[in-house]
DNA sequence: CTTATTGCAAAATCTTTGCAACCCT
DNA sequence: AGGGTTGCAAAGATTTTGCAATAAG
């Protein structure tokens, strides 16, 4: 029976690693998410008995690890985020006083790179960025 | 006896706290540091007996708190990092290999963050942002 | 079948907190 | 002198790990 025999599951072993219920739901669930999430709120948003904590941990470390997922910290926020990985390079923005956050697109950083390049003394390349930016949702907003 | 009793004890004092001694150390190491530093690394760059344990964790999070020092985090490295608020905005080139960090100035987001913020749902404000340039560092590279 | 993976619970870490003693101002 | 700070040790959280039971290929 395996109610776990989609796209993710194909995703996975083409990846080189068992498509198992907690795997497969947890990068469902991460690949339906807009925004990253942490591991408290992956276990919330599992259905029920789906996958144990320490299976959650281990799971978006093996994700991580294999480049489907990809790990994203915010100041200010406590905990690593996880999010799917559609793309090398990350644009955020994330609320200074609640947990909002929110990606954007059309970012255009290569002026950026090439002139933080050009300036480094210890760096050879750049393969990707990821750009934060931080100010106040409309919620938190006065 | 006022061994603390220089420029730094100033800048505590005119952000209106005690210039303690953990404190002092805490923000002069931070200060004369090129690059973020953990608060394992405090510790351990710290003179034997100036500061619990505790109090690093305290001091850093008042320093981040009125803006003398600000917290940085960086994917794949495990824990915060705090450095010497010089600006407000942090533009850094991370090596993927090993622990290398780099600043580097001369940043232009003003386009990204307009595009940003209009197709944004939920964000009003944008208040400053963080720029991670990941790549190789010559090091590391092959 | 065979071996990687899971769940559970315990261990290891990391961070915060309560409170009496202590130090800045 | 007085109130914010500290150190210590204990409590809370978070994350990791060992191992027998289980499920994927």
């Amino acid at each position: 029976m395996k109610a776990v025999d989609g796209e993710i599951a194909q995703i996975l072993r083409s990846a080189g690693c068992k498509a198992t219920q907690p795997r497969v739901y947890i990068l469902l669930l991460l690949s339906k998410t807009k925004k990253p999430l942490t591991v408290q709120e992956i276990g919330e948003k599992l259905p029920k008995n789906i996958a144990d904590q320490a299976t959650v941990y281990r799971t978006v470390q093996l994700l991580g690890k294999i480049g489907l997922v990809q790990e994203v910290l915010f100041a200010g926020h406590d905990h690593a985020h996880y999010e799917y990985a559609r793309r090398t390079d990350h644009h955020h923005i994330v609320c200074r006083s609640c947990d909002a956050v929110e990606d954007f697109v059309g970012c255009e950083v290569k002026t950026i790179q090439r002139q933080a390049l050009a300036q480094s003394k210890q760096f050879k390349s750049i393969i990707s960025h990821a750009i934060e930016l931080s100010g106040y949702c409309k919620k938190c907003s006065v």
